[in-house]
DNA sequence: ATGCATGAGTT
DNA sequence: ACTCATGCATA
């Protein structure tokens, strides 16, 4: 009986899940694209064998049951991944930001006073600017720890692009009054000199004089007055009823305004030769606030939730802005990534694809497993407690993001939308259970049919207003 | 472009 | 313990 294997899954069947709507859709359409969920028979797998099988549609063999525990050290390496401090029993304080000194070391950094002006060679692209070897070393060493600033480094930007990532991202006051967010050309391209400034470069000094978004001086913590921090958030989870009664909204923006300018912005942004990292950096050096290549990314493919893309669009509206203005953009905007803190991270895993499908399998039956079942499927699918936790917060994650767009309404009603296959499995069957888990093989998959034929289409699909109108 | 991870803030 | 925003690492 203890092999019967609980029924994590019975009491997970708390209700109607707020995500089970969505989830399918992505966990299917999305991770199936790499994770071949698709892979799984119409039908319902209720062969471990299938799952397995599906990993042959990669060409890979099929991996022995226990090939699951592959990962079982990956959980302890990672900690003691020590830095060549040599302080192996230290706990190693990296710290995060704080230290001035600590940033500035790092490039050797000449209290970058310097015109911040990369030499003519700049890239056009990240190419160029990137590390030379940014940590490759996913087996090699555990973890790279820090980039050391390669010696071609030129201590300008980089030095200076420290002390505005790691002084002032932290205060919460990066938010640019908003002021003039009013946009100028909100959706007006009208590219004064764009294209003309060949993005290749311009030696020219910074100098140029951008009104008031000159840098923030790496030591000089002089950022914006009055933060309006963005407390409000334009809906709270489907709190879509008045809404827009908070004045102090970034802006009320609907879903139109924000896929139009999510795909303005990308627009432009190709156009003047910015990669999405450039972005990133150039919030940080603007507004004190960096992001990563992520998270412009996500933005531009709205990704992001409702509330995150509405936070995040006036300040890539203030850049769009500046950059479409400014003669040489790149002047102002493209310089290295400085080095990623030292922060030790665990060492991504990478889950093979028995076991992702394994996972969605659970996923399916149970979005929200307790600690008890966590523990079980860890233990079933050989994995570390915590990277099942981890993966069933990121299931959910991605699921509510994908699925459930920026529409309030979507918090309520099952969103479907004519151009999202939504799956209509959210209940179930009774008899749709995956079954007992057991131990030596995945689980049986409950039974579920892809709605979806085409993954690619269907991500993007998920978006209402996206399909309305394809414009790119 | 996206999977897995981290950390702050909540509940 | 969860959600959310965010990013490193990687496909």
């Amino acid at each position: 009986m203890s092999d019967r294997t609980l029924s994590p899954i019975s009491e997970c069947t708390r209700g109607p899940y707020e995500a089970s709507r969505a989830m399918y859709s992505q966990v299917f359409g999305q991770e199936s694209i790499g994770g071949a969920s698709l892979q799984f028979p119409h039908g319902m797998l209720q062969d471990p064998s299938l799952l397995f099988n599906k990993s042959s549609y990669n060409g890979i063999a099929p991996p022995p049951p226990q090939a699951f525990f592959p990962f079982s050290a990956v959980g302890g390496d990672y900690r003691h991944s020590e830095i060549q401090t040599s302080d192996p029993g230290q706990p190693r304080p990296w710290y995060p930001f704080a230290a001035p000194e600590y940033t500035g070391q790092v490039a050797g950094s000449t209290t970058a006073a310097q015109p911040v002006n990369l030499s003519p060679p700049i890239a056009e692209t990240r190419e160029q600017i990137k590390i030379p070897e940014i940590k490759t070393e996913k087996d090699v060493n555990d973890y790279p720890i820090e980039t050391k600033l390669p010696s071609q480094f030129p201590p300008g930007p980089a030095s200076m692009a420290h002390g505005v990532y790691y002084t002032t991202p932290w205060n919460p006051s990066f938010w640019p009054g908003l002021a003039p967010i009013g946009a100028p050309n909100n959706s007006a391209p009208a590219p004064p000199t764009s294209a003309a400034s060949s993005p290749s470069l311009s030696p020219s000094p910074p100098s140029s004089g951008y009104q008031g978004t000159s840098f923030f001086p790496a030591g000089t913590t002089q950022e914006v007055p009055a933060p309006p921090l963005p407390s409000a958030n334009a809906r709270s989870s489907g709190s879509s009823s008045g809404g827009a009664s908070d004045s102090e909204d970034e802006e009320n923006l609907s879903t139109e305004e924000l896929e139009q300018f999510a795909k303005e912005l990308k627009h432009k942004r190709i156009t003047l030769g910015f990669t999405q990292a450039d972005v990133g950096l150039a919030l940080g050096n603007l507004y004190g606030k960096m992001f990563s290549q992520t998270t412009i990314c996500r933005f531009e493919a709205l990704q992001l939730s409702f509330k995150n893309m509405c936070k995040l669009k006036p300040l890539l509206q203030r850049w769009l802005n500046e950059a479409e203005t400014s003669d040489n953009p790149q002047d102002m905007y493209k310089m290295e990534r400085v080095f990623v803190d030292s922060r030790k991270r665990k060492r991504r895993t990478s889950l093979e694809g028995t076991v992702r499908s394994a996972l969605e399998s659970y996923f399916v039956k149970c979005p929200k497993p307790n600690t008890q079942e966590i523990t079980h499927i860890s233990d079933d699918l050989g994995l570390e407690r915590d990277v099942v936790r981890v993966w069933f917060c990121n299931r959910r994650q991605k699921g509510k993001r994908l699925a459930l767009p920026f529409d309030d309404e979507c918090a309520e009603g099952p969103y479907f939308d004519q151009t999202a296959p939504m799956p209509h499995n959210m209940g179930l069957p009774p008899q749709a259970y995956p079954g007992p888990i057991h131990h030596g093989h995945p689980l049986p998959p409950s039974l579920y049919v892809p709605p979806l034929h085409r993954p690619d289409v269907f991500k993007q699909a998920l978006h209402p207003g996206l399909v309305g109108h394809l414009t790119s």
